[in-house]
RNA sequence: GGUCCCGUGGUGUAGCGGCCUAACAUGCCUCCCUGUCAAGGAGGAGAUCGGCAGUUCGAAUCUGCUCGGGAUCGCCA
């Protein structure tokens, strides 16, 4: 053993095996726990590698021992001594150092402790402001170390495969212009510009497209992004994604990267998931018809159906208005729910609500019926079931493929409402009867998404994913008639019913790209003052390019199987956006706002 | 901005109108102990129950407001 890892320590801890019995080492890290005997001490030691038994025994070095006494948790401490087997009976199988121990002559104290405010640990379940308030000893438990490591293998496969893919990592600025439409900005005073203001970019987008225009070809960044939007589980006020742009590409060019560098990621970070390949691919009106929503969970059944018009021959009023009135009436098989009492079914129907549903009309087959054709009034149970004859249920039923034993769950109303209603249900009713399985990671690339969608409140059209992204060419002519029917050439990726990406081929000429300004409403005025530098660029030759922004966050969440984004962002915010730790945002000196010109005009209480 | 859940020694919980001058576990401190690894044994310190106001003879326990954390809707091109 002639090694060195640093000057302070030759092995780390978790490495010795019984291979290295009687060889001499140094190590160093942190007290994980002592058990004092009295005349003999036990420390395990912890560093990033794991833990280590290192023995104090008065007959090897009474100094050694004597100062041992005094060790407490989470001291920092270097230790020499020789690798040992564990007397027989004495090994702990459930340390991959086990079999040995370090039997210690000498021991430094490199630094004191005092009492952590939580042990270092994965079982203890503490307060999430205790732990961002310490987020450097919550950092220490092994999960969170597991965690960093994760994180950085994924962007370190990124930056492999992507360049050899011959991207090129350029980094954009931080502080950059306000654009105010989407998302609220983080917003910079400047000095030098008295009154003026830079904004922390919401994403590169501008940026990635004028350096396609700069002829880089392929970029990429893992860039940071900033939102002043309120936080979620899986929102942060500022969060991380990998950006990349391709020139003289279509949209499976855009794809086939991704899914080839996922798929990847997937198979080498987390080998006992399995991954779906190819993705799924579902054009945005299928995931709309078949699940409700654009980004579908399709680890599970439970797909939706339409039964507005059949419906629409009963005698429910309900039914009957909704159908006249335009909307639709749609529901999913809740397999083997049929059995469900009255407390479960008012939870789900107050769990609709909640998602905006008016009601939840459900209608439960008896498992005793022997089939849907020999249903008999006594099978069905429902709260409209006066309304609901055993010849319209036999029609729904097997509409919806419910058969005996089964619950039918049916929301009537406009369309965007029913499939919001039924998309949530659907996920919770997965939740619900455990048909979720979490080893299993399952992408979907749903495309073709309309351009732009109808506000009703500012009764205008909005851009449905972002500005820039290319009208299908086949569809340029309902730009001026029907906007509202455009499809563009723009796609999300999907994974296990979160959004993780979304892409697109963007517009690259100036005339097109003013068009859709122009549906949206902006004056000549906003459209040169925000979109100007790149409106320009466009006019000097500019590639058809196409590229997509990935939520790095949310990707390692769903590998490391947490809910929250937060566990995976070594420094995350609260809810509140705030920093326990450093306890930003805070008040500035007075000299600073004065350098920059800034009056502060506190809420009136 | 709305709705819901949570807030008790360092940490995690119990107590949910008087039995609480607040319990348990763990951590911490002192002493004993040569094979422990959830070490063990003996002893000890430590919280007025997030804050404020109210109801009541009496509040950790009920009510209101407020602060903080979380979930969610709005919001997030």
């Amino acid at each position: 053993m002639n090694r060195k890892i640093t000057v302070y320590k030759d092995t780390n801890c978790g490495e010795p095996r019984e291979s290295m019995v009687d060889s001499q080492i140094t190590v160093a890290g942190w007290v994980h726990k002592r058990r004092d005997h009295g005349n003999l001490i036990f420390i395990d030691l912890r560093d990033r590698s794991g833990l280590l038994q290192v023995v104090f025994n008065p007959e090897f070095s009474t100094a050694a021992h004597d100062l041992a006494q005094s060790l407490r948790s989470e001291w920092v401490i270097q230790v020499t001594g020789k690798v040992v087997s564990r007397l027989s009976g004495a090994e702990n199988p459930d340390l991959p150092t086990g079999a040995v121990e370090l039997s210690a002559t000498d021991l430094v104290i490199l630094n004191r402790a005092i009492t952590p405010p939580f042990e270092v640990s994965d079982d203890v379940e503490v307060d999430l402001n205790t732990r961002l308030k310490y987020r450097f000893m919550d950092l220490r438990r092994p999960r969170m170390q597991e965690i960093l490591k994760l994180r950085h293998r994924v962007t370190h496969m990124m930056w492999d495969y992507l360049t050899e893919k011959e991207f090129t990592q350029v980094e954009t600025p931080i502080l950059i212009k306000s654009t105010p439409e989407g998302a609220r900005d983080y917003v910079v005073p400047s000095r030098v510009h008295p009154g003026d203001f830079y904004a922390l970019p919401q994403s590169p987008q501008q940026l990635k497209q004028l350096l396609m225009v700069s002829g880089v070809e392929r970029y990429f960044q893992i860039a940071r992004c900033f939102r002043d939007e309120d936080l979620r589980a899986d929102r942060q006020p500022e969060h991380t994604q990998l950006d990349l742009e391709m020139s003289f590409v279509h949209q499976d060019d855009v794809m086939a990267v991704v899914e080839e560098l996922y798929t990847r990621i997937v198979k080498e970070t987390v080998p006992d998931v399995a991954v779906n390949g190819p993705f799924v691919r579902l054009t945005y009106a299928e995931s709309m018809e078949r699940f409700g929503t654009d980004k579908p969970d399709i680890r599970f059944g439970m797909e939706l159906t339409t039964i507005t018009e059949i419906a629409a021959t009963s005698d429910a009023r309900v039914f009957q208005a909704v159908a006249s009135s335009g909307g639709s009436i749609r529901g999913f098989v809740a397999p083997g729910c049929g059995n469900y009492g009255r407390r479960q079914t008012d939870d789900l129907t107050e769990f609709a609500k909640s998602s905006g549903a008016q009601g939840l009309v459900f209608i439960a087959i008896d498992e005793s019926a022997p089939s849907i054709d020999a249903l008999e009034d006594d099978h069905i149970k429902s709260p409209l079931k006066k309304f609901l004859s055993v010849d319209v249920v036999k029609k729904i039923a097997p509409e919806m493929g419910a058969g005996p034993g089964d619950l039918m769950l049916i929301v009537a109303g406009t369309d965007k409402l029913v499939n919001t209603v039924l998309s949530n249900l659907r996920n919770e009713m997965a939740k619900r009867l455990e048909m979720v399985d979490r080893k299993v990671l399952a992408f979907v690339w749903v495309y073709d998404f309309p351009l732009f969608e109808w506000d009703e409140d500012l009764k205008k059209f909005e851009p449905a994913h972002h500005v820039f992204s290319s009208p299908k060419s086949e569809h340029m002519d309902y730009l001026d008639t029907d906007p509202g029917k455009v499809i563009g050439t723009l796609w999300d990726l999907v994974c296990n019913g979160s959004e993780m990406g979304s892409g697109s081929i963007r517009i690259h000429d100036k005339n097109l790209q003013t068009r859709l300004f122009n549906i949206i409403g902006y004056t000549e005025e906003q459209i040169s003052d925000r979109f100007g530098q790149l409106l320009t660029a466009f006019t000097y030759g500019a590639p058809p390019h196409g590229g997509m922004g990935l939520g790095l966050d949310r990707f390692v969440a769903i590998l490391a199987g947490e809910d929250a984004i937060r566990e995976v962002i070594a420094f995350p915010k609260t809810q509140s956006a705030f920093d326990p730790l450093f306890e930003a945002p805070s008040r500035i000196e007075d000299q600073q706002l004065e350098d920059l010109h800034i009056r502060v005009v506190m809420p009136k209480v």
